[in-house]
DNA sequence: CATATGAATTAGAATAGTTCTAAACTTAGA
DNA sequence: TCTAAGTTTAGAACTATTCTAATTCATATG
């Protein structure tokens, strides 16, 4: 198994404790946390950590890949461990983020997964270059 | 043709200049303004709107159907008086953000799509209730 | 293994977007 | 016209995020 030092060094970024406190509290963590909430937990084993080396910690580390910025909500970004391609569901009620399959984009899994999920809206944000910007 | 201030009673929401003019100046216009490009253009013709006018505006206008919040970037609200189910494009070079076709969700018009406009990235959010809130 | 250098961390200030507040004003209905 | 409820206003307050400058640390090299 892959040591979060292993990982750092791979990406040729410097190992640091509060580096490594990060990817081990997001390691296997599904539900997509906030900047605040990383900080909150990893300061109780770093208690001088800073919400600047937090949101460092994630800047760089979702720049060598290894985590992502998810766009669920206009006001939070949440941080997610998996990097594979997929979606998101947010429940409404309790404000959870589930990672959905990527392939749910065909009409028919949507359907499949609005049936289970009680989806009640989809928002599609593509990126790219516009006409104008080819 | 609808007037501002018909759909304003149509909805039963006091008519006021500010929101006449909000109204109005979203009409027609497809790029999705932030709130604050909203107020300085606005305050051209009401040299004291105040930026809250113009928040409770937007959500005024939202909450009855008239308009929409569209969530295309973290920082930012962006609003969209195209109030049809729909997606959306945003460029990564010029930031210009365009409507897609909602019917832009089968694979098929997503590879029709990617080929026309060079996207990148295609971001789905769902929103509904998980099955613990069901 | 000591050390120099560049990188990372820190606390707090600064900034940006948004919401809140309380007073003044406007709308719409009686 | 008058009144009550709703709206607007300026600015304070709040939240998320970035910046700053000083300090500390990681690591490559000798």
């Amino acid at each position: 198994m892959k040591t979060m030092s292993t990982m750092l060094k791979a990406n040729d970024l410097a190992v640091t404790a509060q580096r490594a406190a990060v990817m081990e509290f997001l390691h296997g963590n599904t539900d997509h946390p906030s900047v605040d909430t990383i900080y909150k937990r990893v300061k109780k084993r770093f208690p001088y950590i800073s919400r600047a080396t937090v949101y460092n910690t994630v800047k760089t580390l979702t720049r060598a890949g290894l985590l992502q910025e998810v766009l669920v909500q206009q006001d939070k970004t949440r941080v997610d461990s998996n990097v594979s391609r997929h979606h998101h569901f947010k429940c409404l009620r309790c404000g959870r983020i589930e990672d959905v399959p990527y392939d749910i984009l065909t009409a028919k899994h949507v359907g499949e997964h609005a049936k289970s999920y009680h989806v009640e809206e989809v928002r599609v944000v593509m990126e790219g270059r516009c006409k104008q910007c080819r």
